[in-house]
DNA sequence: TTGCAATTGAATATCGTTTTCAATTGGCCG
DNA sequence: CGGCCAATTGAAAACGATATTCAATTGCAA
């Protein structure tokens, strides 16, 4: 990583590695307070900028891309091989991922058609997730 | 329209009125403030949150919706029959539509899958569109 | 070891969004 | 036609996530 991380030109720290290795830890979709809090706990000397930026700095460096659903916070999210979009839930947040080849050629298509140079693609169904629906429904029967 | 409205609850009002109605003039994909300048034009006295509070009012009755684009700023784009996705150019932020008939039934198997209750489909191509290309390439010719 | 750019933490600035509050007004009812 | 009251308005302030500033520290190449 110190190795990959030159290869960029950024220098390897204390607290760069611990934001790191607890973002990798952490799995998809972390906001910046989420993984200040997580990096905190171990670390409390920590500031919340330098969470902010060694986010940035692991999208730079192409590890992660930056998620917005419209919801205020931006989230992270481990860049892996396979493209895919996202169910959000308007309840409880949570994401959930789902394959996408099935339409990426069509889009790549509409890209082209309209001379738009694509650099990345974005399918996003919100919604309710399973539990939040049973959560709601509970809540329903209740009333009667 | 006025009595569209009071089936929805809501009172006209000579500012709402102008609201609205510049709203619809302006077309698609209207941030905020580019309704604000627009509506202060033609009367000043109007203020900022009077028209913020309406933009929400036009999308809680149904006749446009937010769109978010992850650059900070919230647009307002009018309601159509046909569900479109959005080109976006990140150096302009002009916003191509275009159609997506044919991968609609994809996403919507996708959440029938996962036992999701869709609300809302959004799918954005992000990227840099034919004039911003141009553009980009007249920069670099000078550079020779 | 030295020099210097990169990095850090705290504080502060930014900026679009949202709320507060007192004053005004639309529209229903008598 | 008034009177009433909830809805609406405009100005100002609050909010909150993101981004920057700055002085102090530190990684690391030479
Ligand atoms: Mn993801
Ligand atoms: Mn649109
Ligand atoms: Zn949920
Ligand atoms: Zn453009």
């Amino acid at each position: 990583m110190k190795e990959f991380l030159k290869t960029k030109g950024f220098k390897m720290t204390p607290q760069r590695e611990l934001i790191f290795r607890s973002f990798f830890e952490m799995g998809k979709h972390v906001s910046v307070e989420e993984l200040y809090d997580k990096v905190h706990q171990k670390d409390r000397s920590i500031g919340y900028s330098t969470v902010w930026r060694n986010l940035k700095v692991i999208c730079k460096v192409g590890l992660a891309e930056e998620v917005n659903l419209g919801d205020g916070v931006t989230r992270y999210d481990r860049v892996t091989r396979e493209p895919h979009g996202h169910l959000f839930c308007q309840n409880c947040k949570r994401l959930i991922e789902f394959d996408i080849h099935a339409v990426l050629p069509y889009l790549v298509e509409t890209g082209e058609e309209k001379n738009f140079r694509a650099d990345s693609f974005k399918i996003e169904i919100t919604g309710l997730c399973e539990d939040c629906q049973a959560m709601e429904n509970k809540k329903n029967e209740r009333l009667h």
